[in-house]
DNA sequence: ATAATAGTTGACGCATTTGCTCAGGTATGT
DNA sequence: ACATACCTGAGCAAATGCGTCAACTATTAT
């Protein structure tokens, strides 16, 4: 039971794009780089962000990405549920936690009972609040937020 | 993000287990038969619950297996982590839940997090508990609990 | 002893998913 | 016009998941 690479890059390039994008638009390669993602492959997750509302994108020279609503109304559940087809932990259940199985299946109801734990534990969590996290993580009392997103650039 | 069928089989095969050990020995044909699981592949799922303790063996004409311990101390997250490699969200983490990439990365507090809740809510359950919502289920007022396990032999 | 039952094991094969690349597009600012 | 940067879809290799097959060993009934 694992969470895919997909929505894993997705969580760390919103808050990646949250850090930086105090300057404008953030570029799709800014992120890869700073993420240490295939650039390709961070686009194609871009558009499922785009098409989710997670993301609105600036196209053009100058141009990239900036979040579609504030950070703290991003719940951590959505993005991830915008990227992976379902956050449903077992195959016989569809979107609205109901068994497809010829009959219910004797256990149907810990996977919905998990589930429901699972989205409920990524909903309680902001991008407000990872980003937040974050910046205490990548710069310990040192230059404060403004270096983490100029780190390349001043070079 | 999805609970193999592996982990869902296994459960079920402990419950069904449960529900017919009061008259001896439940072959692994018998569950297979009754929970519509390929006999081979179950097998190879009885094999790691016995492993783990969950299950003992008895071999022979009129064997089977019986429960490793009381259903009231088996708790549905060892039935899963004795099948599943493991229940850790992401690829980075090891079992201690530190993570294994050169510089930590900047998400990692939520899968620590949600693997945290995740194998708490499966602690939480016992296959006693279990056992007991199956039986609900499958007798509703006819005939009381015996009769789960006899459908086939009394036909 | 011998046959029948039933657990035990490892190797293999197919299908799906995942993780990614590539090769082009299209829109926009200078 | 040209550079930048988003957008799109096809394709592909590796891993994983799911299950089969074939043989073997232990135990019991006769």
């Amino acid at each position: 039971m694992r969470i895919s690479n997909k929505a894993q890059y997705a969580v760390r390039a919103m808050v990646r794009l949250n850090l930086c994008v105090a300057d404008g638009p953030v570029s799709s390669k800014t992120i890869a780089a700073k993420e240490d993602i295939s650039l390709a492959f961070l686009e194609q997750i871009f558009v499922k962000l785009r098409r989710a509302g997670l993301v609105s994108s600036i196209r053009g020279p100058g141009g990239g990405y900036v979040l579609g609503r504030q950070a703290d109304e991003i719940r951590i559940h959505e993005i991830i549920e915008s990227v992976e087809q379902t956050l449903v932990p077992v195959a016989c259940m569809d979107e609205e936690g109901r068994c497809n199985c010829d009959e219910q299946c004797i256990t149907h109801t810990v996977w919905e009972g998990l589930g429901r734990r699972i989205r409920h534990f990524l909903s309680s969590i902001t991008l407000a609040d990872l980003t937040e996290d974050a910046m205490e993580q990548l710069a310990p009392a040192a230059g404060g937020p403004r270096s983490i997103c100029h780190l390349e650039e001043e070079q």
